[in-house]
RNA sequence: GGCCCGUUGGUGAAGCGGCUUAACACACAUGCCUUUCACGCAUGCACUCACGAGUUCGAAUCUCGUACGGGUCACCA
């Protein structure tokens, strides 16, 4: 059987999209699936829209994700260059051998008549299809013309009869009419090939076997299976993803909070959690296990268990993942993703190590995202507290509670040596000594010290908070 | 507007013609645990699958229509 060969293709316009990294997620988990290999290549045909540094972005965040490319620009292989703009020459050998073919001709209107046709189609109201004038130059005239230094695209020519049907494995039999196949642009007047044309060209000379992509390409794909056919090229499997939409059901964008992997990354999201919960988005394995590594996905992936409706990106769910994880981290990587942001926040510089590692290490359990930790803590750092809402009608729903925070207070005062077993001495002696237990000791405490009525152990907590921020916060 | 795709609880999401009295997870509620909250554990939570018709002995599952949502119609990918 011929090997697999999948590839993540994307266009360096600047920050990597949890919606690319999806994708790219399914087009490694089908490779690594049957053993196959996943390719890396660029799509820079639009000069205008490209970013600085977006390739070596997008080379962080795959091998951050653990997405290592088999072949790609900087490692390079055996179908390269892996960079569409240092492949220019080979699209228009191609483009015009399909001239030659009959399947494209050269096209010289000019942005006005192509403006005007779009606007004559908008007053009826009518879709806008190139209405292919250009096809009546002749051999010579295109020689002229071309050699005047005019202008020129070349577009394919579409059949205007007839039904194209392809087979997607995610939607099934999929038809579209040729008539409404427009003669789309191959080469532009820059020279460069749209993504129509080097999309198809690439992955047929890269060996592609399973073209993965997001479902906005499914009306499209006849346009492409023509090329395919042209060429007399044995066509890919396609496999169309269902859309990432936010909680409004919109196309996820900027405005549905961090969708970019490094915002997530940077804000103390751990790569292997979004990665197993982007695998999720519009995909499950048949078991209702919900946490597994790259690896096991991979074991376990099948693109017939795609989804055909769109996945919601759903924030709250992503951070019960990551919190899971967080869960097992070992104290050195926990450190790792908290206290750079403990640092950007707070002023450490009077807190010792120690100190530092044993808040983080009372968080664990509480943490959906390392940067979270910033929130969660900030009663440590606060010089005054407040206490307000149900918090304040609690203090104020039993006549007995100044009196066991003043019993409390004189045996934290009476503590010598600062340790978390004294300061549950400290709680047990208040209990006897105030008479107060159970909610009514320990939340009038958690209260008066915090000003929060969640949070990890009290004893924890007031050991951290030190002696001399306790009785100042119990003599308010 | 034409074409393509979708529509299951508060939310995400299984289900692919009888094994479904519709998984599982998040959220919520209650109980247990912990001398407190949380964590953890247990239990509960859709008399029903957008709506209408049809096929069938039998439909969330197949067909058609309607409604709603999304995608696409660039010298962007």
């Amino acid at each position: 059987m011929e090997k697999v060969r999948t590839r993540f293709a994307p266009s360096p316009t600047g920050m990597m999209h949890v919606g690319n990294l999806r994708s790219a997620i399914f087009e490694y988990l089908v490779a690594k699936h049957n053993n196959g290999d996943f390719i890396l290549r660029i799509e820079d045909t639009d000069q205008t829209r490209k970013v600085e540094g977006a390739i070596d972005f997008i080379y962080d965040t795959c091998s951050l994700c653990g997405l290592s490319p088999d072949e790609g620009p900087r490692n390079g292989g055996e179908y390269g260059p892996y960079i569409q703009s240092e492949r220019l020459p080979l699209y228009k050998e191609y483009a015009l051998k399909l001239v030659e073919l009959g399947k494209a001709y050269y096209c010289f209107c000019s942005e006005e008549r192509l403006n005007e046709l779009r606007a004559v189609a908008d007053t009826n109201k009518i879709p806008f299809l190139y209405d292919g004038f250009c096809k009546k130059y002749t051999k010579e005239e295109i020689i002229t013309k071309t050699s005047n230094g005019e202008a020129y695209v070349i577009r394919q020519m579409m059949p205007k009869d007839g039904i194209s049907t392809f087979i997607d494995i995610v939607y099934g039999e999929i038809s579209i009419e040729n008539k409404l196949l427009e003669d789309q642009i191959l080469l532009k007047s820059d020279g460069y090939p749209t993504y129509n044309f080097a999309n198809v060209i690439d992955d047929h000379l890269m060996a592609i076997t399973h073209v993965i992509r997001g479902n906005e390409y499914l009306s499209s794909t006849p346009k492409y299976n023509l090329i395919y056919d042209a060429f007399g090229w044995e066509k890919p499997a396609y496999i169309h993803l269902p859309m990432v939409v936010g909680a409004d059901g919109q196309k996820l964008s900027k405005r549905h909070g961090a969708s970019s992997f490094m915002d997530l990354y940077n804000d103390g999201y751990l790569p292997a959690a979004v990665v197993n919960y982007l695998a999720f988005l519009g995909w499950n394995p048949e078991t209702t296990d919900e946490i597994f590594s790259l690896e096991e996905l991979a074991k376990l992936f099948t693109p017939e268990r795609i989804s055909r409706s769109p996945a919601v990106y759903d924030v709250k769910k992503l951070n019960w993942v990551n919190a899971h994880y967080i869960k097992k981290l070992t104290i050195d990587e926990l450190l790792a993703i908290t206290v750079p942001h403990l640092q950007a926040a707070y002023d450490l510089n009077s807190k010792t190590g120690e100190w530092i590692k044993e808040l983080v290490m009372i968080y664990q359990n509480h943490l959906s995202y390392g940067k979270e930790i910033v929130l969660l803590t900030d009663l440590f750092f606060k010089e005054h507290i407040e206490i307000s809402g149900e918090a304040l009608e609690f203090m104020n729903s039993d006549s007995s509670i100044s009196n066991t925070l003043n019993v409390f207070k004189d045996e934290i005062n009476s503590i010598n040596s600062w340790t978390i077993d004294n300061v549950n001495i400290a709680i047990n002696n208040t209990k006897e000594k105030s008479g107060a237990k159970g909610k009514l000791l320990y939340m009038s405490i958690r209260i008066k010290v915090s000003g929060q009525m969640h949070g990890p152990e009290l004893p924890d907590t007031i050991h951290l908070l030190g002696k001399e921020v306790i009785i100042n916060r119990l003599s308010k």
